[in-house]
RNA sequence: GGCCCCGUCGUCCAGAGGCCCAGGACGCCGGCCUUUCAAGCCGGAAACGCCGGUUCGAAUCCGGUCGGGGCUGCCA
């Protein structure tokens, strides 16, 4: 049987990492199988299906590399993709099953369905009991499939193993809502079936609509898939992942300044492992490894931590001119303007120090803001740390050294202030975090000797100056 | 309430009766290196939810219990 999977998003808000995850591994099994990943968006809830969302998913599943074989915008065999183009057809199903007495219009309104479950739990029965075909057949409202009441429906989920539910338990659900709109059950099954859906590979939520689905597979004239059924996302609270956990959607991660192999590497992570061993792989990898028997059964809960440590190491990862390209429009998106020649160049030369130091893109503008701007702040809590009694004088001995310098460059700068440190018999933390600060604004910065090579003999002199006048001004003990 | 799923370090995973007084990774703690911060290196603390049973032997099998979660809509 060839392998044929498929994600299927619905575009009614930014897609989050949970839908993500299970793309990847559907991706993933593709790929492994030789198979067919396909993309279908299922926006049969057309209030609040959105096409800027659905643009959202796309570009999310390009970014990481997700490529499909089929599905929207890439077309396939099966015509449209998206489900509002087939409307029509699921009617048709649902009309033709209600034809063959496999399924029942129903015009109860939400409040007698709500009290037929209530009398169903006062009399300790199933919730469902009553939710049944009527006696008195009509012509209207919604059209809900008929669960055969008279066994158990069972199935192997590969990753849950032996699956059983009792025919009771399982509610006659609507397929064709009273607008004529299909619901997911209706719209989502029936694609599988005619789009020859081998493998359903989905988050545990919908465990509980799986009777339905095979159900309705089987009514619908087609052999269920193969399911298996993802251990679910959580948040650091222990609850299924959603908004309320804060940047949940890929876009975020996007923005953030991660990278998408790292962000693949370790979304795969999350329910499945390729080994005991590895942790950092690289997507053929994971793909020559990939199968769903060492796909875990416990929920995962999302770590951002693990996420920032696994990025910095694809940060490092990275080819310095690569470190460069991708992380330059983040440097001038902070700065507001376009880096010149002459600053990319100094950029360029301090970049491999800033790359070490980075576990997110975006945390390299703030390293360097020093380098191209003459105002940047001052951290005033580093100042008054390093500029104590006497740091005047060593500004100012720096300041004769660094003049005498022949060649500006990093070697030369270090012997310069090495020997300084040595006639003033002072450590390095007194001697040269001071100039760290003043040049840079902060105690933290790319290493001292390249940072003033590369911003230049003048700058930095000029930059000791200012320090040494704060020093001396008023208001400015010490 | 009902149905269903899950239960190994704080977190993610390994473990499919003896290889486990439980292994890897993140994080944490300590040390080394060091011009700061990182990185790197070395070391450390940290878990089989609980109770029974099966067995010569259980993290692994069975039962129960407790705990967590999902679903329960004419959303998906």
């Amino acid at each position: 049987m060839s392998v044929r999977v498929r994600i299927a998003p619905s575009p009614t808000g930014l897609i989050h990492v949970g839908n993500v995850r299970s793309a990847l591994f559907n991706w993933l099994f593709a790929r492994h199988h030789k198979g067919t990943f396909i993309v279908r968006i299922d926006d049969t809830d057309v209030e609040r299906s959105l096409r800027e969302y659905e643009v959202d998913i796309l570009e999310g599943f390009r970014w990481l590399g997700l490529d499909w074989d089929e599905g929207v915008e890439v077309g396939g065999p099966h015509g449209s993709y998206r489900q509002s183009d087939r409307f029509g057809r699921y009617r048709d199903a649902a009309h033709d099953l209600v034809d063959r007495g496999l399924a029942y219009y129903d015009d109860r309104t939400p409040e007698q369905l709500e009290e037929l479950r209530t009398r169903a739990q006062a009399e300790k029965r199933h919730p469902n009991f009553y939710i049944r075909q009527p006696a008195e057949p009509v012509r209207a409202g919604a059209i809900r499939f008929s669960v055969p009441q008279d066994r158990p429906i069972e199935f192997e989920d590969v990753v849950r193993d032996a699956m059983r539910f009792e025919p009771e338990t399982v509610d006659d659900f609507v397929i064709l809502r009273s607008d004529g709109l299909p619901t997911y059950h209706l719209a989502s099954t029936l694609d599988d079936v005619e789009y020859e859906i081998s493998h359903v590979i989905r988050g545990e939520d919908l465990l509980p609509s799986t009777p339905k689905h095979i159900l309705l597979s089987r009514a619908l004239g087609g052999t269920p898939p193969v399911y298996a059924h993802l251990p679910l996302l959580f948040g650091p609270d222990g609850k299924k992942l959603s908004k309320r956990h804060g940047d949940t959607s890929l876009a975020a991660y996007r923005r953030g300044g991660y990278l998408p192999e790292a962000m693949l590497n370790f979304m795969s992570l999350l329910g499945w492992s390729l080994d005991s061993e590895r942790t950092i792989f690289t997507r053929d990898e994971a793909i020559a490894a990939f199968d769903l028997d060492r796909v875990s059964k416990n929920p995962a809960i999302f770590d951002l931590e693990k996420l920032a440590w696994l990025n910095g190491e694809y940060i490092r990862a990275l080819a310095p001119a690569d470190f460069i390209e991708r992380v330059m429009p983040q440097v001038e998106a902070s700065l507001g303007r376009r880096l010149n020649d002459s600053e990319r160049a100094r950029f360029s030369t301090i970049a491999p120090l800033v790359q070490e130091r980075t576990k997110l893109l975006i945390e390299a503008p703030g390293q360097v803001a020093w380098l191209f701007s003459e105002h940047f702040d001052i951290d005033p809590e580093a100042w008054t740390k390093v500029m104590v009694e006497g740091t005047a004088d060593v500004l100012a001995d720096a300041v004769d050294r660094l003049e005498k310098i022949d060649i500006w460059e990093s070697e030369s700068i270090e012997a310069a202030l090495r020997s300084m440190l040595e006639d003033l018999a002072i450590n390095a933390r007194q001697g040269l975090q001071p100039l760290r600060v003043a040049v840079t604004g902060s105690s933290v910065s790319p290493p001292l000797f390249e940072s003033l090579a590369v911003l230049g003999r003048q700058r930095t002199i000029d930059r000791l100056r200012a320090a040494i006048e704060r020093l001396g001004a008023p208001g400015h003990p010490r």
